[in-house]
DNA sequence: GCAAGGTC
């Protein structure tokens, strides 16, 4: 008979594709570790019948590392990093886990790797290939591929196996290898530097190093931008035309197509424009259904993200207490990067499971009835399922935190395998002369999930009856006019979003990235939870901008990825990338070294601000300072400050298109590495992006007109009313335009 | 005393 070793990534999964091969009947036996049992039965292995042992690693069990000599910080010259000699060693709380190996490699023939089928995946095969092989050197060693532990999957698996993928281990190696060089190498010179430079400071802060790693820069780097923008923000006057118009005993806001613009005399031109036909014609009323889709099935990043904004948890916290209701099996794997059930998983008793609940059982039951329905998103890692609950608690059984986890956690999960919300939705579109405004009603029908979904809210507003062609009379138009504010300070969900889009980090390392950057005091927390930079986040992120160098940005990140790629792709070898991103940084390395005092000169300059009192105070438990507000006082955020009176007829002075695309490049310029990943782009960002301000009206009809079919035409009119501007000349458009091509066309002869 | 990536 065929003696096979199998190795998964951590014992839940040793555990379950035992369970699936044998049928349930296996036999368990303890290894030298506690965590990581061997699981023996008897399978077809490469078309014979084997007598199969089936063991786990716990992730990666071995570390890279310098030989002792680079230990001394003092006496190593730091560039050396870049090419000394690195090993790689099994880690220290791995020893156990090496040697089951060790010992069960030496009576098997066969070695299979079970490892989840991901980069990191191969390369911690790759080490369980490493130590079992240095015991038995004649094990033929394969690879299974599966996408998930079900039984279709496991021996599907098995029956095709293939080899290890050496692409990907060498594209795992390199990037260890240059996380660690790159990462000791500037640490050692940050560190040494600052703290020859502020002693006092770093010595009273307890700050023994000040460290350097490819995600914690990035990570901070989004904190201190979003941070920046706030304090170099420039508010912008708009003006809107407004339509308040009452019917039974319902004050009803029509709102302008137009939207808001930046230029009073426009505004003032179409308020008046519309002054001279003190009728509204009511154009077309429009009832259609609206929904609110329910969440998607749960994945790590969503969890640390509901956890953060609806729990007020941190990440980290969010995700300890995640596992630790894992490890005791109320819940499935919480790193998980899938949103989507597989296809054949059996939902319907998970949420018959929640029906004795006093809290969502009349939900459950409800579900079961209707049929269970998961809205699917697209994303799988291919190993593990969304996270849902598996077994039943309630509050007696589950308290604090642990509680309220497992309690987002099913509402989720409910949520998930319900039915949308659905209502009806009303829009009135009314006319006054050229200009264009509209009112939304809202009749909620059901509620849908969000019975059993307390985290959102979905509400009725409430719009009188409206007949096609009616005409208004009474009604009150006025100019509002309101100032632009800065976004707010990034929530820790928000750093989480950007941290997966730009790729730093990974589901599973987000919020230990984060929380580093908390513990090197290079950002605090306030108490609404919003986070800021602290002086030495910005004195860092500063000093390496000053110096030219992008250490902050996530594209350095990004191009390390593509290099990583192409050795997957084998496109490229390790050896060339790893010379050319050590290359990369080498030269960057030297050049901070040889002008390292910008990093103090930064931190000066930071400490003078924050002994002026300009600079808010965090890390190291003061974390107290408000947020920072634009130069001009920027009042409450959230919605326009609006004015609330009409507002008399002042002339604002008249800005040239010149000035206005002057001031535009010089915010293009300063702002450039911010436009990828601010405003607009985050549905939870209701403000416009900062261009839309800075953008000369020219422009906003360039766009309009090569939009609109047939394009439209500019022509020249005369403003006829009374006051300052009378027999001036502007251009407009000559086609009226619907509200979907919002045209902003005006501009002085 | 340095990183990031697994996982318990």
């Amino acid at each position: 008979m065929l003696r096979a070793l199998f190795v998964a990534e951590k014992n839940d999964v040793a555990k379950g594709i035992s369970g699936l091969l044998a049928n349930g009947h296996f036999n368990r036996r303890e290894g030298r570790s506690k965590f990581n049992k061997i699981y023996e039965l008897q399978t077809q292995v490469l078309g014979r019948n084997a007598v199969v042992s089936i063991t786990s690693v716990s992730g990666h069990m071995m570390e890279l590392a310098f030989h002792a000599d680079m230990a001394n910080w003092q006496t190593v010259r730091i560039a050396s990093l870049f090419d000394a000699p690195v090993q790689q060693k099994v880690a220290d709380g791995m020893k156990d886990i090496a040697r089951t190996l060790t010992e069960e490699a030496k009576k098997n023939d066969v070695l299979v790797i079970w490892t989840d089928c991901d980069r990191e995946g191969e390369n911690i095969g790759a080490e369980i290939v490493k130590v079992c092989k240095e015991s038995n050197p004649r094990l033929d060693v394969f690879r299974a591929k599966f996408s998930e532990i079900t039984a279709s999957a496991v021996h599907r698996a098995v029956r095709n196996l293939v080899r290890l993928d050496n692409n990907i281990v060498d594209a795992v190696d390199c990037r260890s290898e240059l996380d660690l060089r790159i990462g000791a190498a500037f640490t050692r010179l940050q560190t040494l530097h600052l703290r020859s430079k502020f002693r006092d400071i770093f010595e009273s802060q307890n700050q023994k190093v000040i460290s350097y790693g490819s995600c914690q820069f990035p990570t901070l780097g989004f904190v201190v931008d979003r941070y920046k923008m706030i304090e170099n923000f420039k508010p912008e006057n708009f003006w809107r035309l407004l339509v308040e118009h009452v019917r039974n005993g319902i004050k009803v806001d029509f709102l302008w197509d137009r939207n808001r613009l930046f230029d009073r005399d426009v505004v003032n031109v179409l308020y008046d424009n519309c002054q001279e036909k003190l009728e509204a014609i009511v154009e077309k009323v429009v009832k259609k259904p609206k929904s609110r889709w329910r969440p998607y099935a749960m994945d790590t990043v969503a969890l640390e993200k509901l956890g953060s904004s609806k729990l007020k948890m941190s990440a980290k916290e969010v995700m300890s207490v995640a596992e630790k209701l894992y490890s005791k099996g109320w819940i499935s794997y919480p790193r998980t990067e899938t949103n989507k059930f597989p296809k054949g998983m059996e939902l319907a008793p998970l949420v018959e499971m929640q029906a004795e609940s006093n809290e969502w059982g009349n939900f459950a039951k409800e579900v079961v009835e209707r049929g269970v329905n998961p809205r699917n998103g697209n994303k799988s890692d291919e190993a593990h399922p969304p996270i849902h609950p598996l077994k039943f608690a309630d509050r007696q059984t589950l308290n604090g935190n642990e509680w309220r986890v497992y309690e987002l956690v099913v509402r989720h999960f409910l949520a998930c395998v319900s039915r949308d919300a659905s209502g009806e939705e009303t829009v009135v579109n009314l006319r006054i002369n050229s200009e264009r405004f509209h009112a939304n009603g809202l009749c909620v029908k059901d509620l849908g999930y969000m019975h059993v979904y307390v985290y959102e809210k979905w509400g009725d507003k409430q719009i009188p009856t409206y007949v096609e062609n009616e005409i208004l009379k009474e009604f009150n138009l006025r100019i509002v006019d309101g100032t632009t504010q800065p976004p707010d300070l990034l929530t820790e969900a928000d750093l989480i979003a950007l941290m997966d889009k730009f790729g730093i980090g990974t589901d599973a390392t987000h919020a230990e990235h984060i929380e580093k950057i908390k513990e090197r005091d290079y950002i605090g927390v306030k108490g609404d939870g919003k986070l800021l930079p602290s002086f030495i986040g910005l004195a860092l992120v500063d000093g390496y901008d000053d110096m030219g160098f992008a250490m902050s940005k996530p594209d350095l990140r990004a191009n390390l990825e593509r290099g990583l790629k192409d050795i997957c792709d084998r496109n490229r070898n390790k050896r060339d990338v790893l010379t050319e991103q050590i290359g990369k940084y080498r030269t960057i390395f030297d050049e901070t070294e040889s002008k390292v005092f910008f990093l103090s000169k930064s931190l000066e300059k930071y400490l003078d601000k924050r002994s002026s009192g300009n600079l808010p105070d965090v890390g190291n438990g003061g974390h107290g300072g408000g947020p920072p507000r634009g130069p001009d006082g920027g009042g409450g955020r959230g919605a326009p400050r609006g004015g609330g009176a009409d507002r008399g007829r002042g002339r604002g002075g008249r800005k040239t298109t010149a000035s206005r695309r002057g001031r535009k490049n010089d915010m293009a310029a300063s702002g450039a590495n911010m436009s990828n990943y601010n405003g607009e782009d985050e549905a939870e960002t209701r403000r416009p992006r900062e261009r839309k301000n800075t953008r000369t009206l020219a422009e906003d009809a360039e766009e309009v007109m090569c939009a609109c079919n047939p394009p439209l035409q500019a022509v020249q009119k005369t403003v006829q009313k009374e006051g300052p501007n009378k027999g001036k000349r502007f251009w407009t458009c000559s086609l009226p335009f619907n509200s979907s091509e919002k045209c902003s066309f005006f501009q002085w002869v």
